[in-house]
DNA sequence: CATGAATGAGCCTTCATTCAT
DNA sequence: GATGAATGAAGGCTCATTCAT
């Protein structure tokens, strides 16, 4: 069994929280262990700094030995991709998935950057965990500029978006959404925080000056029932002798 | 003598380069071997990163042993914060000169921005550092802030910037110059990215629509005049592990 | 296999070096390469004394790596410690054994006395390793001195020893064997020198003049048959951290 | 002049520490700077045990540089050498004058071992920096011995004393002496632990039992006004080029 | 004589990775 | 697949010692 020996991140907000330890149970051995695996890696990560952490500590937060590691991942760089292509598929998506039925892209680009702000005031560990791993791993932001970019398209298509270049939105909202993560993650920022910083996006869009306060402040919705979570999936199912 | 060994960044924009590079003549022996470990070290960290740096290489890239730099800096962090400190200074002090006599601080914050653009597209290797160096180092960027934030307070007195808190505004042009820098330095923007993207953060600062625009697209003055130094000889890009 | 590379030490007086070389047959790896370490500590200290020993020459001794070392042992420190310990439990335990039957404290602490003599003329090297270690780690006399007091305090209860205070006598008795061992381990002490010190810490304890003497005359009893030693148990099996 | 930065070791007691710290009026400028160095030295040697001293930290106690002591000393093992001399010389001398007029051996004996441990009671940093350098530099308690020798060959002719060999007394005096002077001085003894101590010594050595204790009971002579203190002689006035 | 920057050998320690069991 | 002992290449850092000024 795990054994985390005082390791602990605390628990994501609940929606997401299950959504990565779902405990799917149709999965075969190989990838229960490889689920522990992340799931330590996300405790060491957590506690230790992505550059910090070592295989050995890894490991052992598992409930394993450093020998097991090197049957799930080639190199450390590995689990750092790993982690942070799981938690990218698993938190973007769940977000993604609170804003169906949104259908105007100022309000979905709202609940996403708020929503992010929002991680970070609940989780700060897990805020400060994701930034850190992106630094190490751009794929992980990527993997969330993915979705706030088909939101500015079809705030462009929809004529709510007034941008200069969309290479320059991009830069402004995934700038600005981190910087406020970490901030208030840091506990730096001010109450509000995640409201002020969307208005602001959405100015900075081309969102008129008042409309963009107003949608700014609309209410969250819900983060909705958590799924079954997929699987981080392996690459391949073995490593290949070199 | 300084022993390169092919190591080597891009040299600075002129009158940038001439501030750090600049050889006091007055100095002592000690401060001229502080400052050669700094230049080396700006090296070193550049072609390996911040993290991937270490103080042997640093002493060999200043023609001296390990033991010197252990003259002069107690560990490899303070290294890092002593080259964040130096660039920091150098160019911040630098970049703002060449806003006096810009009274509005639309403009001020337009210029700032696309001077830190305009760095990066004439000096990858150096935004690329100053971006390494303040993930590791926060104090960098804190430098940086300070000036950006003199002009948000000036540009809110002089109601040109309507924000719901300056802690979002700080957070929007930060995050957004920080990603522009990057983008730009790693190829990744196309041209006129630096004004697009100063356009958007004047908009979100609330200029605006068509203002915004305008001022971003103003002529950048000149950084002002150089003063005597040589600039460091450019070589090669990149050095391959011995 | 071990490589001593010229390194070694005189074998100890039989039944002692037994105790300690002692290979236990049902031993796991770790505990194997436990020891072999621990000997090659020993081989390393008595080479270059205790301070001028250093890690990587103990794991070439014992035909490993520096890191297999750190497999063991937490710092040098430790080492010295659990050699100390080693020595301490394997010796002490050995020489109090065969004073198995002697009911007279007097001619207990006799035995004790010109035992240790007798370990530094037949083997000086282990004699000058125990002091070096004991210098470094004085748990190792800490041991050794439990024995004398036990002694002590027989004779004290059977009239034999009449003393101003124990911490004084154990002063006389430890200091006093303690030089003897040196002088006679470095060549030079006089033949006889054991039952000369042991006769005057009879004398320093209160016994008679002549009997002292007479007592300090006897001949000492074997060391007795060689049990199979027991390994120096690891405290714990893995090093957590900190 | 000096620069102690909050090094310090208690003031010795007064006529000796008067002895050691001396200025004496005639000293040339090289006399007076390795004076210095010594009580800088000393003052190290105690705060950071004297394998742990360095010789930046010496230079630097004694508001000088580490150039400056190699003008005066070869190499460190010098400097320990130096002042185990220095103290021998001062120190013993200082005892020994104090038993002036004392004719029997068996009190000046006595006195001598009540004197050292007196010295660990009234200053216990010096009495572990003399066991400290003597376990470095044999030389130091061989000086001490010098002294303790004379007295006990006195004591033989004068049939006070009867031992079996002056080898073994002299492992007996000083060995008590030594572990008495540490347990007093890390506060390990108990009150009157000099005179336990000194009537055992006087017993081992052949003293009857009753007249030991009296001997050992009788009052401490002072140790009298203070010398102008000899210079440490330095061996050479220059060091020669290798 | 004093300075103090420079040296450089070498130490302890860490940790990703391998491999025989 | 799991184990975990062993590896070995570095890396950060210290400090006695030298030497040009």
């Amino acid at each position: 069994m795990s054994n985390f020996e005082g390791l602990s991140i605390a628990a994501l907000p609940m929606p997401l929280g299950q959504a990565l330890a779902a405990q799917a149970p149709g999965l075969g051995k190989r990838e229960r262990t490889r689920r522990q695996l992340l799931l330590a890696a996300v405790q060491v990560f957590s506690a230790r700094g992505v550059a910090g952490a070592t295989i050995q500590e890894i490991a052992q937060a598992a409930g394993m030995t450093s020998g097991t590691v090197y049957n799930h991942f080639d190199t450390k760089e590995t689990i750092v991709g790993a982690v942070g292509v799981w938690i990218a598929e698993t938190l973007c998506k769940r977000i993604n998935d609170s804003q169906r039925g949104i259908e105007r892209a100022a309000q979905r680009m709202a609940i996403g950057q708020r929503r992010y702000a929002w991680l970070a005031r609940e989780s700060p560990a897990w805020a400060l965990l994701i930034l850190d791993i992106a630094a190490t791993e751009p794929s992980l932001m990527t993997h969330v500029a993915v979705f706030a970019y088909e939101d500015l398209k079809l705030g462009i298509a929809q004529k709510d978006f007034r941008v200069p270049s969309e290479a320059a939105a991009m830069n402004l909202l995934m700038g600005a959404g981190n910087q406020a993560m970490r901030d208030i993650a840091t506990g730096a920022a001010p109450p509000d925080h995640d409201i002020a910083v969307a208005t602001m996006v959405l100015r900075g869009l081309g969102v008129p000056f008042e409309r963009a306060a107003e949608i700014a402040r609309r209410p969250l919705p819900d983060l909705g029932p958590p799924e079954t979570a997929k699987p981080p999936a392996a690459m391949a199912r073995r490593k290949p002798r070199p």
